[in-house]
DNA sequence: GTGGTCTAGACCACC
DNA sequence: GTGGTCTAGACCACG
């Protein structure tokens, strides 16, 4: 379910956070929703409690989640707006992947036909908001 | 000159490796041209041989230069081609950075203007092979 | 009406003692008024009677209410004096949290300007009374 | 030292973030002054690493110190400005303690001296670094 | 049953 | 030596 690679040199806590921020992104998990409790993923994946727990804390930090103490973690609203620092971050390690990628001979129509296939992912989901 | 972070939390190493191939992607260091020697780079920027001597093998691994034992470490040759694993490894990475950029609202407009200004960059340096 | 946050990580009860006592420094709610009881203060807010015994406890605690059993829970006297130290610890916080705000650049003016509001507003109230 | 309540509502986590946040507004603790480290600081207090880990985290969140993974932690520079969110939050504190120390009859005189008091202490501070 | 905190260890990467 | 991660537990407050 989230193939986590114990012997990666990314520690299992990062791993899970692109996992569940891919799910958010997507809208998968929708605004509001809950979270499997911290025991219970932990069971499942057989690692430790705490290590989910700091996955959904640092989670909660860049803004993806929220957590009421004795409830459970829920999905944050989307954060459009008041993110230029985050965005300026983004377009720098956007320009060194870029970068990498040219050089190696990737074709720029390949690139656009990427960002066309997100933008459909993510747009399309907006749009089932209004309905 | 490499504008080194010593107090940066990505280890020094990783900083090096990433502006020298910044250097190469950009044809500023071209084909077997010579890296300057571990020693006289510790001193010059007053860290640890060991340290310098990490990015070189971490560089070599990754195929940007290659070492000749007692005569030093140079750059490798552009490898366009038989870099299918590498280019799939970036396009992952590119549509994970993408999907958070597109989430946050970065207009597709801007993308599209990095990716226009980078091409002009690492395509005009190419031309400067054929003089 | 209390305008709870469920959602809060601050737990239900401390929000339900900090309302009633910002109701009581403020005296909109006089000495000897009585609270609504816990079971109808439960069904109107929706949630658990439970927690609601758990807020007056922790005002009675506090000095804010007394309690009659049988009959239910009471402003209690506004209690200027022998309460050195309650003012002690505020005093404590006061400082704690001045420091930080001074640090940060907060203005003397703005601070002076917060205190005289304040006096104007609880003053203010304590006049009624001779009224 | 840090006179540590073990057994205090407060986590030590967090009490140890208030008292080094003291010690760094205070200058006792100077920009890129290394804290004592993890392992070191643990066996003097007699709690464990993970417990001072824990709150050196939260106060390189809060912006106080960085780290520098193999070398240490450190004082981080004072961050005046681009803080008007965190000076809100103090602001509406700072309301919610004042109501209630005038409530309790703490006189205005008192307050205005503590804070020209710590002005001093903070401003002094500042003086000497022009020195 | 939930998250939050804490202990007592261990192993790793970095320098 | 340093910080960073992780495990395998435990106890607490909250609702």
């Amino acid at each position: 379910m989230f193939d986590l690679d114990l012997r990666s040199r990314h520690p299992i806590y990062e791993q899970l956070v692109e996992r569940f921020k891919e799910l958010i992104i997507s809208e998968v998990l929708k605004t509001d929703e809950q979270l499997p409790s911290v025991r219970v993923l932990a069971s499942q994946l057989t690692i430790n409690p705490n290590t989910i727990q700091k996955a959904y804390r640092e989670m909660e930090r860049q803004g993806y989640i929220y957590s009421i103490p004795g409830k459970g973690n829920f999905v944050a609203r989307v954060m459009r707006e008041g993110n230029a620092e985050k965005l300026a971050r983004l377009r720098e390690e956007l320009v060194k992947i870029l970068s990498e990628a040219i050089y190696l001979g990737m074709k720029k129509e390949e690139i656009i036909k990427i960002i066309s296939e997100l933008y459909v992912m993510v747009k399309g989901g907006e749009k089932s908001d209004r309905s």
